[in-house]
DNA sequence: CCTATAGTTGAAAAATTGTTCAACTAAGCA
DNA sequence: TGCTTAGTTGAACAATTTTTCAACTATAGG
């Protein structure tokens, strides 16, 4: 089940360590892990959604407050916010028109640490 | 110097709540931060990506071999990964013809943890 | 009921990113 | 020196993502 020989021959080139490449073969994780985990770091991989995070890290806030600190429309904020909704990262409360948001809990802050963690780190 | 009037009207509406977005405005990080921040998790949401460290996770391994695990070109593989070195998420040491990378530090395995746990968690 | 404003939505346009291809470098070996 | 293989590189192409635009829904107030 964890034979070298019949990979997908989609690439360019042969096998040269067999025992590395079934040793970890063995243990990679499912593909929709991965497909999960890259859809999860997306929505972290873009200057205008981390700025629109760390606002909601200090004070929950509306789409028109959010738009005008970080200088876009209304539309991108509420693009962002859709996706960032559907992946459990924010939550939001209306008050009559007014519709306000927030993380959904502390993993965003715990993400984001440690993203700041190694770019700040000795050998960077 | 955080007053709200002076706020550049790339945007399509006003502020609603001027007490919220000073507040916000003063405590939001520098803009290269959240640029850092967006370039770091970048490598982080690629499917092909995830999967290659998911890889180094388990053990060091040359272009050849992960490229056929992955099912990619090695040029593919060679892009990623050099990518990757950039940032200083993964590191190299050359044998002969052949080039071991393997995870430069244990910041990856905290990242991708971080985002296992969101991914996992009931309320999603 | 009419108007005004907050926010959403889908599609098109703009920008970015990933993969492939072909040519290249570097090392090993005859 | 000449051949083979591991890996890199840059440019072109393909795919994806972000932003914008215009039309839409929902709520408040007169």
């Amino acid at each position: 089940m964890a034979k070298t020989e019949h990979y997908e021959p989609t690439t360019d080139c042969q096998v040269l360590h067999p025992d590395i490449v079934d040793y970890v073969r063995e243990r990679l994780p499912d593909t929709n892990v991965s497909l999960n985990l890259a859809n999860l770091f997306k929505l972290f991989a873009d200057q205008t959604r981390i700025r629109l995070l760390q606002c909601l890290l200090t004070h929950e806030m509306c789409v028109c407050d959010i738009a005008v600190t970080l200088g876009v429309t209304k539309s991108a904020v509420s693009h962002h916010l859709h996706a960032l909704k559907l992946s459990n990262i924010v939550r939001f409360r209306r008050e009559g028109q007014v519709i306000f948001y927030s993380l959904a809990d502390e993993h965003v802050e715990k993400i984001v640490s440690m993203g700041l963690e190694h770019l700040l780190e000795p050998f960077s």
